[in-house]
DNA sequence: TTTAATATTGATTATTTACGCATTCATGCA
DNA sequence: TGCATGAATGCGTAAATAATCAATATTAAA
């Protein structure tokens, strides 16, 4: 077991909360079939460019996704693969304790 | 590829939410040793045993953290190991980026 | 060099939330 | 039945942040 420092601490934190956004998760989840450009992306989301645009600045920033001009428009990609693995274990997580849940329904239903 | 359902991800951002703090965090990396009660968790984190108490009922219900009542002590311990693995590929994700970084700071460096 | 289309940034607002203090609640013991 | 210890909750405050509109770049083509 590593000791953790304070500094690590805060850069994991850091980059979970890119992710604890719905209006984030829904652009990723969108960039894993094609890439995109800010307006494909914010009429998709329906939102507007310039939150589209600040949402996929700061996942560039932690690079979670790459930026690459072309023509009049800026196309957005997946740029760290991990990004899947780390939803997919989440949602394992969340079915887990949907089952665990429906378990105890089924065991209090057949008490009465 | 799933559609992902709009209340599914909100689900996904919430869970990632609760391990975007790093006071959470810390926590967790305590508890991954053994388990602790409140008290000795808020005086390990240099805090009051208030915010502890808030901090593990969130990680609580998302059934990230177990709570067992014992004596006249609530003792926590890691209930979803799969936390684990989320902070490790978080900690590979960061790990590649700074490599990434520090080849292009060489890259210039030879320019020179 | 204009003009049009696209993306980004500034400023503002509303909402969320982490924290501490004080209080209340629950449990075990004298 | 008090009494003490430990945990949880109500409340107020300060800080972070997501969203929008307006304004400013930046690029491609006319």
């Amino acid at each position: 077991m590593k000791p953790m420092p304070p500094q690590v601490i805060d850069q994991v934190a850091s980059y979970f909360q890119v992710l604890s956004e719905p209006m984030r998760l829904r652009l990723l989840n969108l960039l894993r079939e094609r890439e995109y450009n800010v307006g494909e992306l914010a009429q998709a989301c329906g939102t507007t460019a310039a939150n589209v645009s600040r949402h996929l600045s700061l996942m560039t920033k932690h690079g979670i996704v790459a930026r690459e001009e072309r023509g009049t428009s800026v196309y957005f990609s997946i740029a760290d693969q991990r990004v899947d693995d780390l939803c997919e274990l989440v949602c394992g997580s969340i079915a887990s304790r949907m089952q665990a849940a429906s378990a105890v329904h089924d065991a209090l239903k057949t008490m009465l």
